[in-house]
DNA sequence: TGTACATCAGTGAACGCGCGTTCACTGATGTAC
DNA sequence: TGTACATCAGTGAACGCGCGTTCACTGATGTAC
């Protein structure tokens, strides 16, 4: 690969400490990366490890164990999809329909530019929920959408959800979360848009699908 | 936890022959079972073969190796699957709106009553499309939503797919799709739906969100 | 109806593999005085 | 500014585990004559 006589284990940075010094972020990112490539099932501690240029018993100084590392990848996952649901949220202003509509762009666009985290997320069973406050954050989001489908449906933040509130918020949660995942899959490469990628499944096929988002009735 | 004295491995029939005589089958039943309670990845070949009562090198007799038995499984739940599709959309009659709308409930529905072969089937890399006519079965499951939403926009058979048609095929298909996965995960039993479980998903929450279903705009 | 023999469908021991985690260790760093 | 020492963050060898698959084998079945 590299044949140019480097330091050993030079990485971005040009020295070369004994102390890796960054090991618990190259971490997150070497597990993000092999999930990406081998699905969430496909991760190894081992593999991270041999990816972060260490040995397999580094880990346990900075995770508890491979849980530990993949709720982390969870935690800093649910952070910016949360984080992005509420600026989007906010960009729909008070029109309740546009807040959906831009839930669900971000939602989507959240899913495919971070396959990994996205796939991790809902993976069940994967991450430890009890992870520092991994239930909460992962709450958050949930919020974000429960908030507009009230706004939607003319509840008031104290009111109890009705029955086409809760339809509302099912539909709309469905058709952007099934979106994502048939993305993800490769399961709308084939008709048509196969070449362009990701990419032009966000611009062209996203917008096309998004238009038909549940309203109220 | 069975200590009545009975003929080693003697199974639902009291005969209890040599050969096993139904070992296929039960090899399929036993995945099913396996990725029912551990999810895809953790199906093993060893376990599925311990389930059966038999040592872990006779499925070879029947299977090329794991990937070939999870195929067949894969099989079978897309000519169930497509069947049930194609019985909805008979029951939709010739209104395309109540098409989209039976096939919907049928799609959610198989999936909720086979939750271990719809996880597989819609699971990347874990079955061999070549295997027998798994490819073309899949397929042929696509092919029925894609009729009925081209009906739905007012397409001729030999007419090119619109935008517009592209547009609400993907919605329908990711609202089903998305509800199934959520249903799946758990991830609506926490609103409302605690009590009843799978039962009360089918006859409360679906009928609610597929009022919602991507008509035509 | 009997018999020889091919074929089918099992057994169980063994293989090599990669895994998560533990262990005693050690080099580097940071702190108290 | 130096020095003693605690603590931190690595190493690398080893553990036991379950896995898929292969192997030579054998018991049961089915078929030809």
């Amino acid at each position: 690969m590299n044949s140019v006589k480097i330091k050993p284990r030079a990485k971005t940075k040009s020295k070369a400490p004994y102390h890796h010094g960054d090991l618990r972020k190259q971490l997150v990112a070497a597990a993000e990366e092999i999930i990406l490539e081998r699905g969430v099932d496909g991760f190894t501690l081992r593999e991270a490890s041999r990816r972060a240029g260490v040995s397999p018993a580094a880990p346990a100084h900075h995770f508890k164990d491979a849980r530990g590392l993949l709720s982390e990848v969870a935690l800093l996952g649910f952070q910016e999809f949360g984080d992005a649901l509420i600026a989007a949220d906010q960009r729909g202003g008070k029109d309740p329909q546009k807040r959906l509509y831009e839930q669900g762009l971000a939602y989507v666009t959240f899913a495919l530019k971070n396959p990994a985290r996205f796939q991790l997320m809902f993976a069940h069973g994967k991450c430890d929920m009890r992870y520092k406050n991994l239930g909460e954050v992962a709450e958050r989001s949930f919020k974000v959408l429960e908030s507009a489908v009230r706004a939607a449906s003319g509840l008031k933040p104290a009111d109890d959800m009705t029955e086409d509130a809760y339809g509302l918020l099912m539909a709309n949660w469905s058709i952007v979360h099934g979106f994502a995942h048939l993305a993800l899959g490769g399961e709308l490469d084939t008709p048509a848009g196969g070449r362009g990628g990701k990419g032009a499944i966000l611009k062209s096929f996203l917008p096309l699908t998004l238009k038909h988002l549940p309203a109220r009735r």
